[in-house]
RNA sequence: GCACCGUUCGUCUAGGGGUUAGGACACCGCCCUUUCAAGGCGGUAACACGGGUUCAAUUCCCGUACGGUGUACCA
């Protein structure tokens, strides 16, 4: 049984770069008839944001990632919040410690600093160094005794191998091997007792029986600690798949300072939650066909891990805008017209009937990015209250007695009759034109400008149609006269 | 600095020892047209570089360059 998490911290809300990893595991999950879990990763107590929780499991539900197990779901393998398991890691950490595998030490921040910065003279890598700072080995056995037993600050340690390769298989990237010369003496245990990411994740997995580890990439270089851990705890290891990042225009991981990359936004700036992931599984992974538009139960079909990419991927807000009209385009006009009346009906509009909204979503949804740019963009059709029309160009209609009287002759002619075909509208048109002396191409424009208060809009004979003759003569009339 | 990962059109990508290197977004042009879109048709545009291996390399190997990530008592 496949079972995979999404396991984000709560320090803000939820980032599209984070969604696309929760999307992976959700798919990766169904695709293999799996189990989904949600984990909050809240071990750093001095960068917890209130209210985050909450809101990435708002924008996740959003999205259409759906969780089988977690903190607002339950299951058996909970509890699903790292600070309710407190209790667990410094029971293993006891284990490490008492396997060899792990120790105490009892720097403070500053030996710390002034040992890091000895080393960045000496031109060596930063890194803990075992043989010379205070720790359980350098102290002694009583030493280190007396010190715990009066309660002085410590941490736990991972006891890394120094002349041992650690290997691992990446399902993106293939076999890894570092040396455990260049792994660091990673800390498990804080001195305020919680443990890091790296013992709470290694020892969660565990326990949640986690199958598969899909992760970003920013993982991949502390992978081998998690590998020295499960190895030191005597663990199967879960697979592991470390996902390509997403980056912004700069070619730097995607972040705060380039436009919008919270879920948020996305939702805010009025994106089909749809679109949005669909868009987002395209970036970084793709199906080896040429079909880019996915219902989600297709991505779940379709979704494999092989065809996830290796290098990291542009967020392109243009193809987003494009993935975003294709929904539009496609998506059931009543159910557009029900999603949006809310908004019409908030304006005050006049004509919010939902078949006419509907009406309205077919005829216009092919010149707009957003269902709710139809707030603005129709507001002739919802209402009789037009909005203003530039001066200069109402008043170069206004001043052309020609203009003027083909207008109002389109007025006495426009029947029932001129809107059976476009044909027949046509042919209205362009006699009330000819009798003023104009050619009708002369006054489409106008006409659509006296009507709607716009210059660019769907075709006159639809509108027209949508409208009615009742409320265009209305309109024509006011403005003869 | 060191470690690790990566590198096909501007962007997302397909492909993979012998291809006219394919698609999508964007861009440009034409058609359609009363406007703006949409749509249709067409176009510009890519295998980072240098060595191998091979009859043949964009594809395999090794370097280099460039980019990214990591290098915390953050995740």
């Amino acid at each position: 049984m496949v079972r995979v998490r999404f396991a984000p911290s709560p320090t803000g809300f939820l980032h599209v770069g984070s969604l696309r990893t929760a999307l992976y595991n959700f798919l990766f999950a169904r695709h293999h008839g799996g189990v989904c879990i949600l984990r909050i990763e809240d071990t750093d107590r001095t960068r917890l944001v209130e209210g985050a929780i909450e809101e990435q499991i708002s924008s996740l539900a959003w999205a259409g990632v759906e969780f089988d197990e977690g903190p607002h779901v339950g299951g058996n393998h909970g509890p699903y919040i790292q600070s309710e398991r407190f209790d667990l890691y410094a029971k293993h950490a006891e284990l490490l410690i008492q396997n060899g595998t792990a120790y105490y030490a009892f720097d403070t921040a500053e030996e710390l600093d002034a040992m890091r910065t000895r080393q960045q003279q000496a031109g060596i890598a930063p890194k803990y160094d075992r043989s010379s700072m205070r720790n359980q080995y350098t102290l002694g056995e009583n030493e280190t005794k007396r010190l715990l037993a009066e309660g002085a600050p410590r941490v736990v340690r991972l006891h890394v191998p120094l002349h041992e390769e650690v290997r691992f298989h990446d399902e993106i990237r293939g076999d890894m091997v570092v040396h455990g010369r260049e792994i660091d003496d990673q800390i498990l245990v804080k001195s305020d007792g919680f443990p890091t990411y790296h013992l709470a994740n290694v020892v969660d997995d565990h326990l949640m029986e986690i199958t598969h580890v899909i992760r970003g990439e920013e993982w991949l270089p502390s992978t081998p600690k998690h590998v020295l851990l499960y190895r030191a705890f005597g663990w199967d290891m879960p697979a592991f798949a470390h996902l390509p990042l997403m980056l912004d225009a700069q070619r730097k991981k995607l972040s705060k300072r380039f436009g919008s990359v919270m879920a948020q936004d996305f939702r805010d700036q009025g994106y089909f939650p749809a679109a949005l992931t669909n868009y987002v599984a395209l970036c970084g992974w793709n199906p080896g066909t040429e079909q880019e538009v996915f219902s989600m139960a297709e991505l779940q079909q379709a979704f494999t891990l092989e065809r996830v990419s290796k290098s990291g991927a542009i967020f392109d807000y243009n193809k987003l805008q494009w993935m975003n009209s294709q929904y539009l385009v496609a998506a059931d006009p009543v159910e557009l017209a029900t999603e949006i009346k809310p908004l019409l009906d908030e304006r005050g509009y006049a004509y919010t009937d939902l078949e006419f909204v509907a009406s309205v979503v077919t005829l216009l949804k092919h010149r707009i990015h957003f269902l709710k740019d139809l707030v603005e963009f129709a507001d002739y059709l919802f209402s009789d209250t037009l909005t203003e029309v530039e001066q200069g160009a109402w008043q170069s209609i206004a001043a052309d007695d020609a203009l003027r009287t083909a207008l109002s002759n389109i007025n006495s002619s426009l029947t029932e009759e001129c809107l059976q075909t476009p044909d027949a509208f046509k042919a209205m048109i362009a006699q009330a034109a000819e009798a003023a002396g104009l050619k009708s191409g002369k006054v489409m424009k106008p006409l659509r400008l006296v009507i709607t208060h716009r210059e660019v809009g769907a075709e006159l004979f639809d509108t027209i149609k949508l409208l009615g003759i009742d409320r265009t003569k209305r309109r024509l009339t006011e403005f003869v006269a």
